[in-house]
DNA sequence: GGTCCGCCGTGACGCTTGTCACAGGGGCGC
DNA sequence: GCGCCCCTGTGACAAGCGTCACGGCGGACC
């Protein structure tokens, strides 16, 4: 399992653990090997462990009564997975499911509580991973409340362009691995509108070009401003 | 400043702290006494440290390029304000202003920072709140996502219900101290809206009665339950 | 190659809600 | 008591957007 190890200590919350600590935990670690479509957890239920995503993409999100989905967090490869309701034992306030075939690390409650009481480093990068998250919120819930569908795809491009795009001319290219659908429920909108969307940012000049999954966009702070400015 | 340091005991995040920590930590506050309408930071602003709140109201919010706002959280007496950017050393994400005349106590950064260091109950105590934050913000993200302005405004009266309220009859009495212009950002709507929403509770018998601030709602499950199906 | 199914585009429609405009009313100071 | 200001209620209107419905397209699988 020392490749556990090694794939543990990339990720941010465990880096500055020592290796024997390391190994420790890996070896309580159970990994997992799910297809897509598979539920790591519910919204309510209550919290067993962390999940750590080894490969793969995870979807977390609020299910609403009539079948609505606003997703909080999408999570790749080297990101935890629900850390929150690890420290004040409350159940999961959202749901998670895989979007793509995955592989898991799953760390029962009792081993990571041991790690975070016992070492300050790992309760400093809790904190700073609980910030980061509270940040994102924050923002999600001004784009949500305030921002018409167009701004908020507009803004959520500039995202993907900055994490996994390359450039291209003036603007950044780069795949979006998604469907409309899901996109929706990122931005917190119907497919439809994600349609329309596309084609309005695309009249304007944002979109440079798109073909199937390929999309070519303007320079991300140009998007940015243009959502901020509730579209000219 | 021996009251001060009571005082600090108070509040959870310093609950635990040894009373010789406690004493160093209330001798470096700042104390303020500040009227209503006093703005303690803005969104983007470098961060300071921290506030708690000893007496008074405190709004945390979004602004938006066009006037509107949407509030994250309204602090009371013996809360912390902005506890997030404290670590991760980012501007603050959200702007801070008084409600009512306040006072607060400031606590410079470095030295909330040292004790968060050296107390590891400390940190948990923090990352508790952190925790706690996140569960609301989520909370409130999905009400403002799929949830129409009526069903926020009976979960947001369920809260206060359940926060400030005594029971009379088979329901809640409490005092609203709030205007309608204030529910509004807390809800993410506008002031003619809230106004519209109330009568209707009312006319649902989910309000019982209103004079003035004084508010007789039903039980608070009953309007969680009202809001949380859509509204029958 | 044909069929089926999932994804995408688009039109029509109606509801919610933000906005503007205005009127009533209560508290407060003078 | 008078005037002023802030808060509240309400009507009218338009825009945004969710929903329904349908058609096209492409890939997968037989």
């Amino acid at each position: 399992m020392s490749t556990l190890a090694a794939v543990l200590q990339q990720i941010p919350i465990f880096a500055e653990l020592d290796e024997r600590v390391l190994a420790q935990l890996a070896a309580r670690c159970v990994p997992r090997t799910v297809g897509a479509g598979f539920t790591l957890f519910r919204t309510g239920e209550a919290c067993a462990g962390l999940y750590v995503v080894l490969e793969g993409r995870v979807r977390v999100f609020r299910a609403s009564p009539d079948g609505r989905e606003q997703t909080v967090a999408v999570e790749g490869a080297g990101r935890p997975v629900a850390e929150l309701p690890l420290f004040d034992g409350g159940p999961y306030p959202a749901s998670a499911v895989t979007m793509t075939p995955s592989r898991l690390a799953f760390l029962p409650r009792a081993e990571f509580e041991h790690a975070f009481r016992t070492d300050p480093d790992v309760a400093a990068a809790v904190v700073r991973s609980l910030g980061g998250r509270l940040r994102h919120l924050v923002q999600l819930l001004e784009t949500v409340a305030f921002r018409d569908v167009a701004a908020r795809l507009a803004m959520r491009l500039a995202d993907y362009a900055d994490q996994g795009g390359t450039p291209e001319g003036d603007g950044v290219a780069f795949q979006l691995e998604r469907t409309q659908e899901e996109l929706a429920t990122e931005i917190g909108t119907a497919r439809e509108s994600v349609s329309r969307a596309l084609k309005q940012l695309t009249t304007r000049g944002l979109i440079r070009s798109r073909a199937g999954n390929r999309f070519v966009v303007a320079a991300t702070d140009q998007l940015r401003a243009w959502a901020r400015s509730g579209g000219m």
